[in-house]
Order: C-alpha cells, then sequence, then structure tokens
DNA sequence: CTACTTGGTTGGAGCGCTCTAATGCTGTAG
DNA sequence: CTACAGCATTAGAGCGCTCCAACCAAGTAG
C-alpha cells in the first residue's frame, strides 16, 4: 500500500532520478540501455508515477475538471462522453464531480474542483449565481454547457432550443395541424427558449399561440392534460415540454379515451431513450448532444492552451426525430 | 489565473507561512486577533489551498476514486449518489471517472485515478479481468460494486440478485399463477444470478421452470415473445430479465392483441425510473441503490481508516414494487 | 529570584516530482 | 596532443504545502 517512488526506481536501476522522470516522460535523449534498466526496475517494483506531485512540480495540468449537476439526467452523461473523447485524444483527464442540483453543493463542487489545479473547467447545467461562474472562471478556462452567461471569460454550448421548438412546430403545420398548444416546462432550464421558440414558430405559420403552464414530470404532463379535458376546447397537437412530460400527456388523454396519434399528435423534446422504446415510440426532438460535448471541449482546450481569449457562444441545431405519435390532421 | 500561495497571505498578514497553514486547517492553537488577520489577506487575494500540494505534503488524501463503467446507466448514478452522502460527511471528496464498458478503458481509467493516490477506490460495474482488481486492490483500499469477486483484499457489494428473482416468483404465485417463464438476460451482468434464483424459487413451488433466451433490451423483449407467440404454448406470466426487457415484452404482447395484466401479469427488474411513468406502471423488484451506494462508502472508509482488513462481502435485499402490470390469474 | 509551564508562533526539512544548468564522456578536427 | 563539439547523464533547487522541534513571551509555583 505505499507506493514505490522514483528515487526507488532510480537506485535499483543504478541511475538518477532525472534519468527516471525523462524515461517516464519518454524523452528521446536517453539511450536504449538505460531506458530498459528504468523500466523494468518500475515494471519489477510496480512504480506508477505519482500524478499529483508531477503537476505540482511542472506548474502544468493534464486534469480538466468537470461538474454535472445531475448525475441521474442521461443528457449530462453524453455530454461528458463527448467531453471525454476529445480530452482523451489531447493527453488530458477528466475529474468529474457532482452538484446535486443544489446550489451549495454546486459550489462546494466547483471549489473542490478548483482546488486540484485543474487545466480547465466545464460546468454542465450549472444553477449556481453569475457571480460564483465568474469567481470559477477566473480561477481556470471555463465553458458552460446548458447554460447561458454573458460573461466574456467563459464560453458557453447550448442547444438551440428555440429553433428545436420551431421545428416541432413546422412537422406538426406540415401534417395540417393549426390548433397546436405547448406544453411549457415552467422553471426547467432551457424552458424559456422552448416556449419563446414555439410562440416564435406559430407567429410566423400565422396561428395562435397557446400556451398551458407544465413542468418537465410525467405527472405534471397528465395532469396539464386532464386540467385541458374538462375545459372542453382541444388542440389537434401538442408539444410538450420534454419527453417525460410528453409521457405523462399520452397517458392522460388515453386514459380519457383519446388516441394519439390519431385524435392527437404529440412531440416531446430531448429524444431519451424513453422516446425510443417501441413502447412508446414518441416523435422528439434530439439535442446532439455527443456534439455538444465535443464542441465544450474543444473550446476548453482552445482557452487552456492560449489560443483563444475572445468568449464564445455556440448554439448547436437539434433535429426532428419523427417516430408513432404524430400523424396528419384527420 | 495565477494564483496566490501560502507565502503570499503569510506576508500580507505580517505572519509566517506556518501560522496560515494552521488557520487553513482550522487550528485551535491560534489567537483570535492572527487568525482574523490570515483570513482576511486569504480573502483579499482570493486564495485557496492547492488540494495537491497539500496532499502531498500531509502524506494523505481527502480523494475517494470512483470508476463507473457506465455513465449513462442510471443505475450507478445513484450508487455514485449514496458513496457521496457518506464520502462528505466524513470529510472525503470524490473524484469521478468512466471507463465506457470497455477493459482497455476502465483499466486506464483506473490507473489515472490510481495516479492521485485517493485513499480509496470504488469501482462500479468494472468489466476488467480479476489481475487488474488485484493491482487496483493492492494500490488503495478497494470496494466494489456490482461485480463479485473472491479477492480478499476488497469488499464487495451487490444486489441479490436470486432473491429477488425469488420475490417477482413468489409474488406471482401467491396470485395464483402457475405456469411462470422467465426471459432471460443473456451476457447482462446480475443475468446469471436472476436466472438461478427463478430457478430455485419455481422448484421451490413446486413448479417446472421454463427459461426463454433474450437480453437486457426492450427489442430483445419484444422479439422473444414473437417467438414465443408462434408456438404457441404460453404462460400466464413473465418474469422478465430487467425493465427495458418487460416493456419490450408488453408491446409485443399488446400488438398480438393480449393485454396486460389481463392476459398475462409481466415483472421487471430494477425498477428504473422507466417503471415508474404511468404509461408503463410496471410491477418490479427494486434495488436498494442510493443503500448500496451508501454501503459502498462505508466499507471503503473502514479499509482507509484502517478498521478492518477482512473482506466484506454485502448482499443486499431488493424488494417487490407492485404496480398495474400484475394481477391474479383468472 | 529561579525553574517550569503553557499557549502561541516560527524556521526548516521534506513530500515526489520537474527542470535548468552543469558534468562527464566520447569522437572528430585542428 | 589539445580543443571542442555533441550527446547522455546528473546534481540541486524549487513547486505549495505540512509537520516537527525549537522558540519566545508571560504567567505560576517553589
Amino acid at each position: 500500500m505505499t507506493h514505490p517512488t522514483m528515487e526507488d526506481v532510480a537506485r535499483l536501476a543504478g541511475v538518477s532520478r532525472a534519468l527516471v522522470s525523462l524515461v517516464m516522460r519518454g524523452s528521446p535523449k536517453v539511450s536504449e540501455q538505460r531506458r530498459k534498466a528504468v523500466l523494468d526496475a518500475a515494471e519489477q517494483l510496480g512504480y506508477s508515477p505519482h500524478a499529483m506531485a508531477r503537476s505540482l512540480a511542472s506548474r502544468t495540468s493534464t486534469v480538466l475538471g468537470v461538474m454535472v449537476s445531475d448525475l441521474h439526467n442521461a443528457f449530462f452523461a453524453e455530454v461528458v462522453d463527448g467531453l471525454d473523447a476529445v480530452a482523451r485524444d489531447e493527453g488530458f483527464e477528466l475529474i468529474i464531480n457532482t452538484g446535486g442540483r443544489s446550489p451549495s453543493r454546486e459550489k462546494r463542487a466547483v471549489s473542490s474542483l478548483l482546488g486540484f489545479r485543474p487545466a480547465g473547467l466545464a460546468l454542465l447545467g450549472p444553477v449556481v449565481p453569475p457571480t460564483t461562474l465568474a469567481t470559477a472562471a477566473d480561477q481556470a478556462p471555463t465553458v458552460l454547457v446548458a447554460r447561458s452567461s454573458r460573461l466574456s471569460t467563459l464560453d458557453t454550448v447550448n442547444d438551440d432550443g428555440e429553433a428545436g421548438s420551431g421545428l416541432a412546430v413546422d412537422h406538426l403545420v406540415s401534417l395540417g395541424h393549426t390548433k397546436i398548444a405547448h406544453l411549457d416546462g415552467g422553471v426547467g432550464s432551457q424552458a424559456p427558449q422552448r416556449r419563446r421558440g414555439y410562440i416564435a414558430a406559430m407567429q410566423r405559420h400565422g396561428l395562435t399561440p397557446w400556451v398551458i403552464p407544465s413542468e418537465y414530470t410525467d405527472i405534471a404532463g397528465a395532469k396539464a392534460i386532464r386540467q385541458l379535458l374538462e375545459g372542453g376546447q382541444l388542440p389537434t397537437a401538442l408539444v410538450a415540454a420534454n419527453d417525460f412530460n410528453a409521457v405523462g400527456a399520452i397517458s392522460a388523454l388515453e386514459e380519457a379515451g383519446l388516441h394519439v396519434p390519431q385524435d392527437m399528435s404529440v412531440v416531446g423534446y430531448d429524444n431519451t431513450s424513453l422516446a425510443g422504446l417501441r413502447h412508446v415510440s414518441l416523435t422528439t426532438i434530439d439535442q446532439p448532444r455527443h456534439e455538444i460535448g465535443r464542441l465544450a471541449g474543444e473550446a476548453l482546450l482552445q482557452r487552456v492552451r492560449g489560443e483563444r481569449t475572445e468568449p464564445i457562444r455556440k448554439l448547436l441545431h437539434p433535429s426532428l426525430v419523427v417516430r408513432a405519435t404524430t400523424q396528419a390532421r384527420s
């Protein structure tokens, strides 16, 4: 349990500590003979370099800190995958930390990450106040995902929620629908963008927007629909806040004896794995999650390498995935 | 971007570096006057301690390394939550790393984690060979989750898959079912345990086991059912490999005009968020995920603190969650 | 008045590594 | 035979911190 050090390896190989350091860093200016001796000694002792000591001595870091606001959200898992891919390619490694959607825990998570003096920081869906973002961006190059900011010291990468809702509306209009309602995501992140996009698209088509308050859960979706059914007036199509909300809405419709998509078309948002299940088969809007992660990683590394200091604001285009919950208006 | 050091704080506060160190570690043997001076200076400079230097100098670590084989799996997300809760309570912090279900990537992830000389290591669902586990356990106290091992140098925490399948069978038997089939999870982790538990429970009830090959996906579940329907003979109840498999099976049954639970009862496994959706409302087996994380964290910290050296093998009891896909045999 | 405490404070060594400048060693040219 | 490359190798300082032993008042007992 007590690890051998460079000194130990050097002694066993009969060389100096500096030479071992050169070998470990793959320097070309080491004779084959010595290199082999060092490698053998390291192998024999089970030596592995002490990343922290290295980072301390070299005053550089190959660590990128990632704060994930919510580990349960599969969206972030895929973003992390994208980040991981570019980081690995460029010789960086990720340390991930979770904030549990609580501002105070997130703040602690970020400063814990900062304690490692990472080369850069990626904050995925942070809910901390802007001042905390500013402080973080002050200490290390920072990129924000699924959260916008006007701060010039950091980059942002986001899904274009307005465009996504627009795609949903366009799709429904092309199927002949005109009475299209939006189930609003309330306080959920990205909800305002999605609502704005819906309203703008409706107006673009000369239709009257109809926003129904709801939330990002299936329970809320079902509840909104039950209230709607009591009211009498019904739309012929729904643009739901997200997939969960859509599934809840569909359940409530079916309980009331209505069929999807025959009586009502429904479009979700996020293209979660849920939407892809054949039992659900939900028409939805897909965010390029992996791409978002890749771009965030690239933006971050550009800053880390000092190749850029102006902020970048990436807005990625979502796409429509047509499945079985939408059809032409009958 | 260049961080102030203890030296800077000491100079500004007019004290020695050692005194700043004492303040930072909250030592009681510092006068109020000096403490305030130091704290003010630190605040003014925006100083935050360098975690790596601290760890190097103190020869201790407050970091627990967590390798998650698959970030997309919500199961692990909840286990991490449990780990996080105990770690936080005891003053440790987590650094997470992902292995993408590939042995080679997992191996790299583990040695990267080891490079930080963490106080302990938690491997969640690792797919690496036993020798890699042994090497890791040799370098730091290690706990395994969702993977068993006979190595005496590490602890394991698992869900009792045999007991879980048993619960499902008992439930169905209590509802009057006798022709109960099992959709097998194939190569999925825990699949053998679940199958064994099913077979044992059937025999315990004096019933004939009926294992149908399948896999952990909804596609596979649907496919298995379609083949079954062609065969003619049908069970009255299904114990599915997991929730996804169950949902696929249900879709295929409904496509064939059969109703769940009227014509067939179905039990899933895992109690994923999917199962809880009202649209699905699947009777299933719940693993105490958070508890698994907590226990793993506690086991790990016991080893870290040297309170125990004998291995622990925790097997947690799953529980039955009755929803709408099972009913008494008509 | 001296001998001890005691609580607060400090210098300095050292954690495992990197990096610069210096060293030794060949071989070749003058 | 000396001079000087050019290369492989090494000594030693230093990264930001902790921790030990030493130190320095100011009080307390004998």
